[in-house]
DNA sequence: TATTTGAATGTAAACGTTTTCATTGCGTGG
DNA sequence: CCACGCAATGAAAACGTTTACATTCAAATA
């Protein structure tokens, strides 16, 4: 079996809190016991058993991330954020979904009570009551990834969706389009609401009277996308570009524009939003707007890391901005 | 704090060792005391500690997951099937990556020695030495997912790499080409190896002799594939098809195309392996080899989860078979 | 010299759970 | 009616670490 301090004490002459203190650097230990104690140590191959610590210091360093899913680039550029500042503050990265089944709360729930995980990383488009009341019960420090601000509960880090929308609407009608319609995401998604304000405040800056046919919602899958934009391009009257919610609804206006014989971008053009990795290898290439996905994760478990260790400045909310991509599709 | 047996036990007027026996369906108790604890337990939102749990059983129920790097599909489905698996076992899943300044070995022994994991997930396309004596003396179970079978070592998962290849190198053969070049991965890569033996297999059965300036090395990269097809189409005598030894690779010659001002498939025509998610999106769609990777995490989290509860079975070595996906590249 | 100080170390409790080894009490067979 | 066995429960140790409190010893102060 692994060593103990118990060993490393017998060997030293010395009673086992001496060892502790002197390989947690306590100022207390004379520094030749320390020597002496740090060189056992390192000879016997000793490694704290992480489990005691955590279980008698009531503290942990593992980080439990918390997803709505785990798929795609999105979540992944999160986890390896995520798992780079860990990595460098020897924390360790927990990671689950809510697995369709089970409720985010659930899965937040069963995080939180076993002891386990000493700091959530929340990441959801949508934190929703029943979700907040659980938060606001927390015991252990937590950081919210989403898709707007919760403004003085927790600490946060959100997208600047509105602007990122703003940027790429402003951009299209800068360029003298003027029939631009949207594709939304789900309702009550919260990147979705933020980035169709930033629609249409564009339109309404830009002097573009706001056409309701022209706003249809989808639900952020390449599907969605292609139903969305047939529906679009079949109305008597049919926009000039779409700007879609997120690229994947995006890659469903190409879906779209392949099935009804229609060439982007002289007969339509296409924006998105997210900049996935797909999208520069689209012919042509998609104009989005690009995210900084993995500033999303190191920034959140930076936040909760400081948090972890006492840092009681007032809750951050930290938001990201984005940029513009210009491609060939509009 | 969170409830205790301790609390339970003064409730339910038993002793401690009672209500942890009723907690874990021990047959020794009464079926009323065990009613009455679990009804206890229940009210009082009771939560194992789990580290105190572990730390008493020295068995913990975090697998740990280690990958070279934490970047792009292939990882992120290896995630999510590991993710489930785990769940539906009441597992938890920690995943960490070499990053880049440390080695493979460093991250397995970080897990293995901290007491924190119980069992481990090693993928890696290369089981180096130095791994190998590292996993030897690994006291917990662990899974390898590698890209080639370690037979008669650990529990291994792998792609069928060899077939995969074969498959659609002789798909290209059956389908009238002759000159068949080949970029392959990294030299000591065993994904790339088993691929490229695969491929001159193929070649051979076809009657087809194999030309050496038509396999060129590449490093699994966009670039490195832009490179190796550049190289192969200025060529004297150029190959008709490029077998790249994975998609990425298959996008580098489609990028090379756009400059060299060639067309795909009538110029010259391309297929790839690992039939990741942009290559449909691609025009024409890439001919690929399909991997079901979300299979290579939940088969790895599977056997290790039985290793974990005792299983003593002779040693697996699991190989995950491919599919060919013809697209319009060749 | 007697007392105080403080640095260095030791003692032992505590964390929450599982588990081994008693102990109790009751029913059954002789 | 005694002994035995068995079912149900309890008492207490154990896991490896941290830490509050106690102790020691020597140097410094009065």
């Amino acid at each position: 079996m692994a060593t103990t301090i118990k060993e490393i004490a017998k060997l030293a002459k010395v009673s086992i809190a001496t060892v502790s203190r002197a390989l947690n650097d306590d100022k207390k230990v004379k520094s030749s016991t320390k020597k002496l104690i740090k060189s056992i140590a390192n000879e016997l191959n000793y490694n704290p058993n992480l489990l005691a610590r955590s279980f008698v210091t009531k503290k942990s360093n593992i980080i439990g991330l918390v997803m709505p899913d785990i798929f795609g680039e999105f979540f992944m550029e999160i986890i390896r954020g995520v798992d780079e500042i860990c990595y460098n503050h020897g924390y360790y990265t927990m990671v689950t979904s809510s697995h369709s089944n089970r409720s985010m709360v659930e899965a937040i729930v069963d995080y939180m009570s076993k002891g386990i995980v000493g700091g959530l990383i929340l990441m959801t488009p949508l934190v929703e009551d029943d979700v907040k009341k659980t938060l606001a019960s927390s015991k252990i420090p937590l950081v919210v990834i989403s898709g707007k601000s919760e403004l003085q509960k927790w600490d946060s880090i959100s997208i600047d969706n509105f602007n990122g929308a703003y940027s790429v609407v402003d951009y299209l009608a800068e360029k003298g389009y003027k029939k631009i319609a949207h594709i939304s995401g789900p309702q009550k998604n919260n990147d979705s609401i933020q980035r169709e304000l930033g629609y249409r405040q564009a339109l309404k800056n830009n002097g573009i009277e706001i056409n309701k046919s022209w706003i249809v919602t989808g639900d952020f899958t390449i599907n969605g996308g292609q139903a969305a934009c047939e529906t679009l391009m079949k109305l008597e009257n049919p926009p000039e570009v779409i700007f879609a919610s997120n690229d994947m609804m995006a890659i469903g206006c190409y879906v779209a524009a392949r099935h009804l014989k229609l060439k982007i971008p002289v007969d339509f053009a296409v924006a998105g939003f997210d900049d996935i990795f797909v999208s520069q290898f689209l012919n042509p290439r998609l104009t989005s707007v690009h995210v900084p996905i993995y500033e999303l994760g190191t920034n959140a478990a930076q936040i909760l890391i400081n948090r972890m260790n006492g840092n009681n400045d007032p809750i951050q909310n930290v938001k990201i901005l984005t940029e513009l991509i210009v491609g060939g599709s509009c």
